[in-house]
Order: C-alpha cells, then structure tokens, then sequence
DNA sequence: CGAGCTAGGTTGACGCTGTCAACCTACGAG
DNA sequence: CTCGTAGGTTGACAGCGTCAACCTAGCTCG
C-alpha cells in the first residue's frame, strides 16, 4: 500500500512521542515532518488525542500481535511475555504511557486492541494453570494480578521509583521473576487465598 | 500559620487536578482563583512544573505521614497501607498520575518525600518479615514487588484496563490481597525464587 | 460528455497558554 | 534615610489546538 498521509502523520506522532514525550506532539510540528500544512490532520483526525488514539492503538495491536505469534510451552510463552512487556515500557517509556493515558475520548480501535491483548494472556494463564506451572482459580484474575504487577514495575521504573542500582537491586524483570517463582510454588500447595 | 499565596496556589492546582486532569492546570486559571495576576505564580515557582512538583510532593509527603502514623503488627499495619495505596489512586487518579509522571525538572522537595516512603515501606516489609508473616529475601526487591503490584494494579484500573466488572472480577483490593496469600504461603515454605 | 459531490489539501483567524521583561510598592536592615 | 528585596502588576510574544472558508483533482451518475 502507498505510504499515505494518514500513516505518514501517525508515523510522525510516534517519532516525536520517543523523543520527547507527550509534550512533544505537537499537530502543527506532526505536519511540518510530513510536509504538510498545520491543519491537514484535521483530514484524518478529528482532534489532537484522536492521532494519539491512533498512535496508541498501532502500538498494542503491534504487541498484541507479537503475543499471538509466539509458539511453545504455555509457561515459557507467558514468562517471555511478560519479560517482553516490560522491556517495551522500558525501550518506548512514552508509548506506554500513552497507551495507559487518561483518555478523554472513547477510541473503538483502541478498545478492542485492549480487549484482544487481555483475551490473549488470560488464554495463556488458563494454558499455563493446566500445565501445573500456575495455582489454581480464575485465570481471569491471575492474569490481573501477573499484569499488574509487570505494569507496576515497568511504570515504577520509568518514573525513576525503582531505585534499580546498588544492592537492592529491583528490576522490573527480576520482580516478574520473583513472582512466577512464588506462584509456581503455590502451583504445587494445597492451600490458596481467597 | 497565615494562608500565603503560596499555598494558595498549591491548593487550587490541586482542585484543578482533581476537576479536570494535569491538562485542566493552567498558571492563568490557578492565578484566576487565587484572585492575583496571570503572572503571580512565578513569583513563588519557577515554571508550571515546578508549582506541579509542589502539589505531587505535598501528596507524597501527606501519604508518607499517614504511614509513619500507623502502630499494629506489622502485618496488619503493612496490608492496610497497600490497601490505603490503591484506596488513594482511586479516589485521586490524577494526582497518582501526576506523582509519577514524566518530570523533566528535578525537584528535591519530591525526591525527597519519594525516598522517605520508600524507607517506611522497605522497613515495614523487613518487620513483617521478621515476624514470618512473608518469605525471606531482600526488603527492597520484596517491597518493591508489593508496591509494583499495588502500583500497578491502581494504574490499570485508572485506565480502565482493568475489567473490574462481571464474573472475572480483579479489584486492585482483591489482587493485593491475592498477592499477600501467596506470599504467606511462601513465608512457610522451604523454597523461594531467585 | 458535463455536472456535481467528495476527499484531501490550503490559508487565515481566534482565543488560550507558558514565559519573559519591565515596572511598581511596601518594608525591614544597615 | 537609603536601598535591596519579596511579591505583586501590566504588557508583550510565539506557539498551540481548533474553526471556517476556500481550492482542486478525481470519481460517479444522468
């Protein structure tokens, strides 16, 4: 397909986003790199946050879709998984962000590549549970409590929260280590909370 | 103490911010409700950030207080905090937000009040610890794993990516309560990750 | 073939914003 | 008495998101 202005601009937006955060963004500043006057997105987008829906959407279908490729043992996938979400928060600190931004406008696009991200990992948790490698209960909520946590530490990072050098060493990566490593032991007890 | 434009200004960013979000703060408006010029504010801040900073620690600091101001078993005591964290979030969004924002200025006063809730937390983890009420390990990677989920548990659901509704039901409460389950199951166990 | 609709682009304008500069005034210290 | 300073003012500037009006190529349809 031709480039098109409509990729060209959200293409734009992301560049800018990367370099220096949302502030950044500006629409005016997104037509000048495309080579296009201040009020061409206007064709495309019908506000500003209508192209950072757009920018935001691209990006978790992306993610989504490189869950949804991986192959092999439900425990590996969903552990590789979980790494990968937090060295995407720790590469695009900005796109994160976005993505998990106070939205004002409802984007459809944006919903459903939530929706589809969610459905996929709480498939891989139910997956992961069969194989033994999970305590048991809904998967629903063990997929919440996984996520949050990669989400929390990713998020914790970026803001500088995480104190990650010296002895007390606290990586996000090390954390989801640590959890999977508490819950595979819970996999093979009896007792379980709530 | 008398009120001081100063607090003042603080005060009324921070209505703002719970009325409508960070983009809701204008130096203008904050300075409208004061009843002193649009140019005001910089006698007491060196720019929009920097009066920002001011709310997000004075937030910080008043949770940090909160929690030096608790007495109990620790356990109890360490619980009740995560849970007043995520409690926080949601009452707040936009001040939780804006405490862990992007800041491109660098403010001790925040710095500071990060670092002291920080200890607070690390130290009550170690009591508790010492109580056997959660495994041994690290302080600081334990504690940083309880706040990264609580963390991250209160940011999804502020972004409604959460599905709090319904039959799969994972309220940030329910999850950090998930977690502290699985981690006293650990506390009684041999093994443990890392 | 010609008429007209539409997608996609343009320029110009509006009000609001953060920030800078200059000026003013009360007041406590020397 | 003088004067520096803290805290306030007005005015200006460029950049922003957005609205309105206009233009043009290309397609559809009678």
């Amino acid at each position: 397909m031709a480039p098109g202005t409509r990729d060209a601009l959200i293409e734009a937006a992301a560049h800018l986003l990367d370099q220096g955060g949302v502030d950044a963004v500006t629409l005016r500043e997104v037509g000048r790199r495309v080579g296009v006057s201040h009020n061409a997105p206007y064709k495309h987008f019908a506000s500003k946050e209508a192209l950072l829906a757009a920018v935001a959407a691209r990006e978790l279908a992306r993610r989504s879709a490189v869950l949804a490729g991986a192959s092999g043992p439900p425990e590996a996938v969903l552990r590789e998984a979980t790494h990968a979400y937090v060295e995407w928060a720790s590469r695009y600190p900005a796109r994160f962000r976005l993505v998990f931004g106070p939205w004002t406008i409802e984007s459809n696009e944006l919903a459903a590549a939530a929706e589809t991200t969610q459905a996929a990992l709480v498939g891989l948790v139910a997956a992961t549970q069969r194989a033994g490698a999970l305590p048991a209960g809904d998967p629903v909520r063990l997929a919440s409590l996984i996520r949050s946590l990669a989400h929390g530490a990713a998020d914790l990072a970026a803001a500088g929260h995480l104190a990650a050098g010296g002895k007390g060493n606290a990586s996000p990566r090390q954390l989801v280590d640590d959890l999977f490593g508490y819950l595979r032991g819970a996999a093979t007890e009896p007792g379980r909370p709530g």
